[in-house]
DNA sequence: ACGATGATGAAC
DNA sequence: TTCATCATCGTA
């Protein structure tokens, strides 16, 4: 179908989150199992300014991935615990990622990346078919009335950033 | 309401 | 090298 291109993924994150509603995440295995699940709940972590984004603290060897062209995976490890799965946005320089916080029957990031097998060795890699797990446009149109802005979650610490309407949520 | 559990980044 | 801090979840 229609994997979505590395272009798409070079937009502002403001644009590119609320669009992802609908998508479809596409996991395959190395064994031949194919998983297909629609997105339903992002986030927008928007450059060094934004103190909830990772990069706020600047170019570190973990948030390196986020100042990459947008279309390439940032999975890192929070809790000790859980991974979570970010698409990287904009264009090259500018620090910005999407955290895919949850899709159609799986609620919650951490549950998302152990369902689906995904861990850091997928970090930086491109979200292309050939690494095994990638984003597909099947044509569903999401309607504008149907998505929810929130603030995000578990970023108290962030200030004022913290209030900032940047989770999009989208009711099936 | 809280503990598990380890990487990360900043301070010392 | 040590320490506080986490973009969470399951059990209580």
């Amino acid at each position: 179908m229609a994997q979505l291109a590395q272009s798409f993924f070079r937009r502002p994150v403001l644009e590119v989150a609320p669009e992802l509603l609908g998508k479809q995440l596409v996991r395959s295995l190395p064994a031949g199992d194919v998983f297909r699940y629609r997105i339903t709940e992002v986030e927008a972590y928007d450059g060094s300014a934004d103190l909830a984004c990772h990069a706020s603290r600047g170019k570190t060897p973990r948030t390196a991935v986020m100042y990459e062209p947008g279309g390439v995976w940032y999975v890192y490890l929070v809790y000790g615990m859980y991974h979570m799965l970010n698409i990287v946005t904009g264009e090259s320089g500018y620090p910005a990622a999407v955290l895919i916080r949850g899709v159609e029957t799986i609620s919650g990031p951490g549950r998302l990346t152990k369902k689906l097998f995904i861990n850091k060795t997928l970090n930086q890699k491109k979200a292309i078919k050939h690494n095994g797990l990638w984003i597909e446009d099947d044509g569903l149109a999401v309607s504008a009335f149907a998505v929810t802005r929130t603030p995000r979650i578990g970023v108290a610490y962030a200030k004022e950033w913290a209030e900032k309407p940047y989770r999009f949520v989208w009711q099936t």
